[in-house]
DNA sequence: ACCAAATCCAACACCGTGTCGTATGTTTTC
DNA sequence: GAAAACATACGACACGGTGTTGGATTTGGT
């Protein structure tokens, strides 16, 4: 229990900054506390002190990272229109990117993406309930599907070094999501597998 | 290298399987060699024989997941019609369930979801540049929409053990992905820039 | 100025890792 | 069908990381 807390939070600060670090750079299996306490410049067992485990780091950091949610502005502007606050979702997601981006990312931790999932599924069920077409089993799959997607291509987005402005994909996800994934009623008529090039 | 191969590949497969049963309890960072070879009934040394690492036989693991794209069916009948074959990716993660429901679950590994995604990729853009309401770089966005819903939601399917028949899966999918998230008569009457391109 | 608590550290015992040299049994060659 | 040649499995070793315990040092309150 900490008394001085402001070097307690210094202290346990500069670990999860070393630990981020590292995390950056390789699998949390490979990060050892001897590094982050050598980038950190402790004691090794300064480390226990603060965190019972190296996992337990990336959880301090994923948990911080999760009710920013609820700071989310209540929903409402353009893309509210379909149900889900697309615009406030990629606010939120551009605030933290530095962190999104590893955690959702080749390296990252599958169990963040269920978190953050978890935590915005709620509202949006919510503003589901208002018209009834999908019964409830349906409208937990819809809500995943649009979870799914829009988290798949923001990181994929984020990835990318953002080849389409931000409006642009507002745009293309609003369209995505309104009207389905193909652009018009052509339907690919092919039965022959090959065709001229 | 091996040449008495079929007891070198038993062994391997021993191996393997007493890892997958660890790997289905907990994460990989917790996996040790000792518990491996504990289980299969080996020399923590013979582990070495076959794998350099803990982690390279999740590696293994994967790989021998990722090619069966190729053994897919070609594409045709009905989920053709978006562009995309969903049927034959559920018939897919069917056939490999216990596998892909824990490696696309939350102590899962995300690269795995990257490997998938970049397998099936360049057939689904091939049938995509036939029309081309898109331009290279929506495209690409497109994809990984639909790529990132897909997954997402059979995961989430497999997860709930199966609330919904596959059919009705299959009937939600092509509408999700043909009509978009909202059920059509509550959509918002933006203007639309028609059918004809 | 002193006490008590907070913060940090050095040392210890333990466990897992990866490697090397060797024993065992199977395949190949004559 | 015996012996060489080799694939396979193992025991033991040196090393490095873990987590804990007891103590040193620093800091805030009165």
């Amino acid at each position: 229990m900490p008394k001085r807390t402001t070097i307690t939070a210094h202290t346990k600060q500069n670990l999860i900054d070393a630990f981020w670090v590292l995390y950056c750079q390789k699998p949390l299996a490979q990060i050892t506390v001897k590094e982050i306490v050598a980038r950190a410049g402790y004691n090794r067992s300064t480390f226990y002190e603060y965190f019972t485990d190296v996992a337990a780091v990336l959880t301090a950091i994923e948990d911080a990272l999760i009710p920013t949610i609820d700071t989310l502005p209540p929903f409402a502007g353009e893309s509210y229109s379909i149900g889900m606050p697309i615009a406030q979702f990629m606010q939120l997601y551009q605030q933290n990117a530095k962190f999104y981006l590893v955690l959702l990312g080749e390296n990252g931790d599958p169990a963040f993406a269920s978190k953050l999932k978890n935590s915005i599924k709620p509202t949006i069920l919510r503003l589901y309930q208002a018209h009834a077409e999908y019964d409830a089993v349906h409208r937990d799959f819809v809500v995943e599907f649009m979870l799914s997607a829009l988290i798949g291509v923001m990181s994929y987005w984020f990835r990318q070094q953002q080849p389409l402005s931000q409006t642009q994909l507002l745009a293309l996800m609003h369209q995505l999501m309104t009207k389905g994934v193909m652009p018009a009623a052509t339907l690919p008529a092919l039965s022959a597998p090959s065709d001229a090039r």
